[in-house]
DNA sequence: GATGAAAGCCAGCATGA
DNA sequence: TCATGCTGGCTTTCATC
């Protein structure tokens, strides 16, 4: 099973997209050397697809007061197999992240607040979950590199 | 210190630019109320005070062949407050985020792979930086959310 | 800072190959 | 799946407030 469903063509586009979501189809077009209308129907069709699951600005967040992120390791009474407590966490803005692990600690989750203070407070939200047994957070000091994007190949 | 350099305006802008970062300048101006020319303005100051760091599609990386996530504890022999050895991590594509920690070990490395073949000769580039000891990987089984975004607030 | 007018440019669609 | 041509709407600049 599974045929390739995306070409070089849209590899390129993906790319593209993945380094400046804000370039113009035009813009796109004039790169991969096709016709505005060719690639706005293969931006089209990978969006239907969902291998474009969305656009985002990347938001400077020290800037907006957000200066600490923090990762931590979530423990809980749920049976295996059932993501209740996942998706209690999910619920939490100020968590941006929630993997659900094979590892020790059955969650890790990725929390972005504003100060120790708000993260006591955001933690305190964790211990709020019923099924949440116990908690251990590791502050990041400094974020060296963080993307999303992963530089697509043709295999 | 620290005079607020945006205000309300620039926060409506900022959530609605982290929700859909493709969105017309024009259909900004509608959902804010102001004149296009205005919003152009104010994204463009944005970005030149880099409150707005860039743009990206967000790719499904699953659809894209790359199933695995893990996160990698990385620990070094390198003296405290270098961080040469994040910035080689760093420069490992499948490497999607580095951060240096204030936990037992001085790294928190998130990767990103085909499967665990991929991820066993991304751990072995890791094992080939000098300074680097000793990894401890956590695999993720399932992610719950993974965003970049935070509800931006006035305060 | 914000506005409105004006020029050029782009998105999006229809059509044909 | 791609290219061409078209139209309405958009982006962007600039004088003005």
């Amino acid at each position: 099973m599974s045929k390739r469903t995306f070409d070089y063509l849209d590899i390129q586009i993906l790319n593209i997209l993945q380094e400046n979501g804000r370039i113009s189809n035009a813009d796109i077009a004039r790169k991969v050397g096709k016709a505005p209308s060719a690639v706005l129907e293969r931006v089209r069709k990978l969006e239907r697809k969902d291998l474009i699951q969305g656009y985002e600005a990347i938001v400077n967040h020290k800037a907006m007061g957000l200066a600490l992120t923090a990762f931590t390791q979530v423990y809980t009474d749920e049976p295996a197999g059932s993501f209740n407590t996942g998706r209690e966490l999910a619920k939490i803005p100020e968590v941006l992240e929630v993997h659900y692990t094979a590892g020790q600690a059955p969650y890790l989750v990725k929390v972005r607040a504003e100060d120790t203070e708000a993260l006591q407070k955001t933690l305190a939200k964790f211990g709020a979950i019923a099924s949440v047994r116990d908690t251990n957070t590791t502050i990041v000091l400094t974020t060296v590199k963080e993307t999303r994007g992963f530089p697509l190949q043709n295999d």
